[in-house]
DNA sequence: CATCTATATAACATCATGTTATGAAAATAG
DNA sequence: CTATTTTCATAACATGATGTTATATAGATG
C-alpha cells in the first residue's frame, strides 16, 4: 500500500508534539487540516492510529511505527530544505572562473584560497583563457566569471565589466638583481640582460613589446618564452633575466622575497583589469557570492598597492 | 525552504531510473505529470536539477543531493506501506483474548504458543474472566475474543458464538491414583477422598456440585479451593485428592504424566466451549487471523479427543 | 538528413489541501 | 456535580496541485 509521505510527516508531528493542535502549530498549518488528514489516513489504512476517545492523545502501536517513518521523512525534507537554502545563499554550488594565466596564478588563486576558507562547500572550477574565448564561454553559459584585462570600448553590450585595477605593468627581476641598486636606470643598463617572454598570443607579450619600444630598446634577447607564472618566477629568481609582469602580481609575490619590480616607468596599457560577467546573470548564487568576494578582495589589494606606492614616493 | 517530500520521491525516481519516462513508469504515473512536477520543482528552487539539453539526463550536483533525500523518503514510505500491509494481513497487531482461567491455562496457552511461532509480531494480550464480564468487554471493544463455555441460549444477539467442544467434564486424579486400578467405581470408593474445588464463582465449581449431586455424593470434603490450574495440578499430583476438570484440559496434559481422568460418567453440563466475538467485528486483521487459528486448533484437538475416546472404547 | 525516441507543452477534470466558523466531547476547576 | 476550558471533529467553500490524454519539439542515431 502506497502511503503519502506528507501524511507520515503529519502523523509524526502529531505524535511528537503531543496532539493535533500542537502538531498543526509545528507544521504551520491549521488544526482542522491536520485533523482531517489524520482521519483520512486512518480510514484508508482501516485502523485507528490513536486510541479513540482518550485525551491526551495516545498513539497505537501501528501509529507509532508509522510515525517513526514520518520522522524519517521529516528529516529528509528538512535536510533537503537546508541543501536548497545553502545553494540559494551561495554557500554551496559551482563557480566556473577563468582569466589570463598570469593573473589567475598570481592573484586570483590566492583570492580563491581565501574564499574557500569561508565557503568550503563551493566548488571552484578554474580555467585559463583570453578575452575572446572567455566572452564566448560567458555567452554560452559554460563560465560564470572572467577576470581579464580589457579596454572599456571592448566590452560587449550583453556583458558587464567591473574594472578593478589599472593595467599597470612593471619590469620584474630577481631580488638582489644588480639593477635594483642603481639610483637611475638607463637603456644601456637594461640592454645587457636578456628577457623572459610570455606566450606570444598573450596580452602581456604585447605589453612587453610596447614597454620595450617605449624605453627605446629595439634589440633585445629572449632566453625563455611560454611557461606559466611559476616557471617564469623560478627562472627569474635563478637568473638575472628580466620580464614584464602586472604590478599586482609582483606585489602579491613580494612576501616570498623572490622577485622585485624595477622603478622604471614603462607606460601602462590602456586597459583595466576587471571582472567580466553576464549583464543578466544566470541565477547562480554561489557565483554571485564569489564575484562580490573577488571584487572586494581586489579593492583591498588596490588599496594596499596604492598605500605601498605612496610610501615609496615618500622615500 | 520547505520542500514537498513527494517531489523528492519523484526526483529520486528520475535519477535512479535514468530518465523521466522510466521514472514515471517506476512510480506508476504518466510521463507528463513527472515532467511538470520536475519543472515546477526546478523553478521553485531556482536552479536546474538536471543539466539542460543533455540526453541522457544528467543530474546536477544539487539534483543529486536532493535525490539522495528523495531516496530516503522513498524508503520511509516503502517501509510504512509494508507496516500497513503486515497489519492488514494480520501479521502484525494486537489481539486481546480472554477466557475462563482453567481453559486459558490448560488449552489456550498452548494454542497461543503455536500461533506465535507463525506470527511472531502479533502481540497477544491474555486475561481471565467469566461470561458476563467478557461480554461487556467485547461490547466496549476492550477485548477481541473470548473463549468460554456457554449455553446456546445465552448468546446475545450482537455477539457471535462459534462452539467447538462439548462441555465435557471429568473427575481428575493423580497418575497412579488407587481409584484408577478399579474396574468399576462406587460412591463409597470416591467418598473417602477429599476434593479440590475451583473458585466458587466459576462455572467449574457449579459443575463440580452438579457432578457430585449426580453421583449421589451429598457430603464431601474440600481440602483446597481457589488457585490457578498450575496449583491445582500440583496439589492433585501430590495427593490423592480429586477434582473436576474439563476433559480437554486433562487430555492436553496427559503427556506430562501427572494427572488422569476417572472413567466415571458425571454428566455433561448443557454447554459448549466456544469462541465468542462481535457479530460485526471491529476491523482487526490480527484478531481475525488469531480467531481462525484458535478455531482450527480446537477442531484438531476435538478430532484427537474423539479418536482417543474411540480407542478407549475398543479396549 | 531522416527517423526515432524522449521530453515538453496544452487543455482539462478532479481531488486533496488549505482556510474560517462552529459544534461536540473530554479534561479540569470550583 | 456542574461550569469552564481545552482539544478535537465537522461543515462549507476556494484554490492549487496532480492526474489524465493528445500533441509538439528537440536530442540522438543511423
Amino acid at each position: 500500500m502506497k502511503i503519502d509521505p506528507r501524511h507520515l510527516e503529519i502523523l509524526a508531528a502529531i505524535v511528537d508534539n503531543g496532539g493535533l493542535t500542537e502538531g498543526a502549530e509545528a507544521l504551520g498549518k491549521s488544526q482542522p487540516s491536520i485533523s482531517r488528514t489524520l482521519s483520512q489516513l486512518e480510514s484508508r489504512i482501516g485502523a485507528p492510529l490513536f486510541h479513540p476517545g482518550r485525551r491526551p492523545l495516545k498513539a497505537t502501536e501501528l501509529g507509532l511505527s508509522l510515525a517513526a517513518q514520518g520522522r524519517s521523512v521529516l528529516e529528509a525534507t528538512r535536510v533537503a530544505g537546508q541543501i536548497v537554502d545553502r545553494y540559494r545563499t551561495g554557500h554551496t554550488g559551482l563557480v566556473r572562473v577563468a582569466g589570463t594565466p598570469v593573473f589567475m596564478d598570481g592573484v586570483v588563486a590566492g583570492i580563491i584560497a581565501r574564499f574557500q576558507q569561508h565557503m568550503p562547500d563551493v566548488l571552484v572550477e578554474q580555467s585559463y583563457g583570453y578575452a575572446d574565448a572567455l566572452i564566448d564561454r560567458l555567452r554560452n553559459a559554460t563560465l560564470d566569471l572572467a577576470i581579464i584585462p580589457l579596454q572599456q570600448g571592448q566590452v560587449p553590450d550583453d556583458l558587464r565589466f567591473q574594472p578593478i585595477l589599472p593595467g599597470l605593468n612593471v619590469i620584474a627581476c630577481r631580488n638582489g638583481h644588480p639593477l635594483l641598486r642603481r639610483k637611475s636606470i638607463t637603456l644601456s643598463d637594461i640592454s645587457q640582460y636578456s628577457w623572459i617572454a610570455p606566450p606570444t598570443n598573450s596580452p602581456l607579450y604585447r605589453d612587453l613589446q610596447r614597454a620595450l619600444a617605449k624605453i627605446g630598446a629595439k634589440d633585445f634577447r629572449i632566453n625563455f618564452s611560454g611557461g606559466s607564472l611559476a616557471s617564469v618566477v623560478s627562472i627569474l629568481a635563478g637568473s638575472d633575466s628580466l620580464t614584464v609582469l602586472p604590478y599586482s602580481v609582483v606585489f602579491e609575490m613580494k612576501n616570498q622575497n623572490q622577485i622585485s619590480a624595477l622603478t622604471l616607468e614603462i607606460g601602462h596599457p590602456d586597459r583595466m583589469l576587471g571582472v567580466l560577467s553576464k549583464e543578466t546573470p544566470d541565477k547562480n548564487p554561489a557565483g554571485e557570492r564569489f564575484k562580490s568576494f573577488v571584487i572586494s578582495q581586489f579593492e583591498s589589494l588596490s588599496r594596499r598597492i596604492n598605500q605601498h606606492r605612496q610610501e615609496q614616493l615618500w622615500r
